[in-house]
Formats: C-alpha cells, structure tokens, sequence
DNA sequence: GCCAACGTTGGC
DNA sequence: GCCAACGTTGGC
C-alpha cells in the first residue's frame, strides 16, 4: 500500500526544477533538522510512496511537482560534514541522529495549487498544512487528499 | 519586514 | 523537569 507525503523546498534554495535537473530526476532530501519530520520520513517513507512538492517563500507559495521515493530512510552525512550549513555537532557513525531519502522527480504539476485553492477544497479543511503555525516540513498526506490535490492540479497520477 | 507559532536550549 | 529566553519558519 502506497503512502503520500508532502515535503516543503524553498525554490530560491532548492526547486522542483533544480531537482528534475539531477541525474534522472534523483537528488537526496537531506537537512531535515525536525525530529517530527525526521521520523515520518525514518518510519514512514517507503519505496514508491508519492511525495508533494510544496514551494515554500515562493509568491505565492504552491505545489510545483510530484516525487516518488526511491531510496528509503539512510544516515544524512551532511550532519556529520563541518562545512555543510547543517552539521550538527551532535551527530556521528554511531549515532547519525539525522536521515535523508532520496526521491525522484515525476512530473511538475499542470496547474500550481496555491493555498487559496486548498482552502477552496471541502475535502482539504484537514491538511496539516492548512493549520495555523505549521512549521512541517515533511508531512503526511491522505489518500483522498492526494486525489483531490491532483485533481485541482489538472494532473494524473503519474 | 512583520510577527505568530512553535521547537530548542539551558539555568535552576 | 520546569520554563523563560531565544531562534527559526514561513505566510502575509
């Protein structure tokens, strides 16, 4: 049974273009620094879940694309690299503390959903993202709700 | 740039 | 283990 998530990317730092432009769609979702994140992606991300990609600080903020997880939950070396922007002291071998999967990019979305059309949505009222004062930036998503993003997305699943 | 919300830190 | 101070996120 397959999974949704939605992941949050700043697209001035890293957008759903920069990561369709990889080697086959393929980049590494590390500096994850949220431990509620961390583990949704540790315990949750699965081989073939379809992640969101949700462009944060963007105007207006939107869904850029679609991702599908092909590499499970392993040790973020950034963590451990003195010279990353997201080392922690903390982190080791031994105890890595923080984990990154890798995802592939499917599809940029025919049509940017904005926040305007989440709340449009009866059947979105729920989304974590719509609460107030979410700061997730790995977050699950239902079944349903993937649907109906899609749908307003004028997107088929891919 | 503002600021509400929330996570983290660290003194006690 | 409490909790005030502080830093960060991210929509607006």
């Amino acid at each position: 049974m397959r999974n949704y998530w939605l992941v949050k990317s700043e697209p001035d730092v890293h957008s759903f273009a920069m990561h369709s432009a990889k080697p086959g769609g393929i980049s590494s979702w590390d500096g994850v620094r949220n431990y509620q994140a961390r583990n949704f992606m540790r315990d949750g991300m699965k081989l073939g879940d379809r992640v969101l990609f949700w462009h944060s600080n963007a105007v207006p903020p939107h869904l850029a694309g679609i991702c599908e997880v092909v590499r499970e939950a392993y040790p973020d070396h950034t963590a451990q690299d003195p010279s990353s922007e997201y080392y922690d002291p903390k982190a080791s071998p031994e105890n890595p503390r923080w984990v990154m999967v890798d995802l592939k990019a499917l599809v940029a979305v025919q049509r940017q959903v904005t926040f305007d059309d989440l709340r449009g949505s009866a059947l979105l009222q729920q989304m974590r993202l719509l609460q107030r004062g979410n700061r997730l930036s790995v977050m699950p998503v239902t079944g349903d709700e993937y649907d109906e993003i899609l749908r307003i997305a004028e997107t088929p699943d891919p």
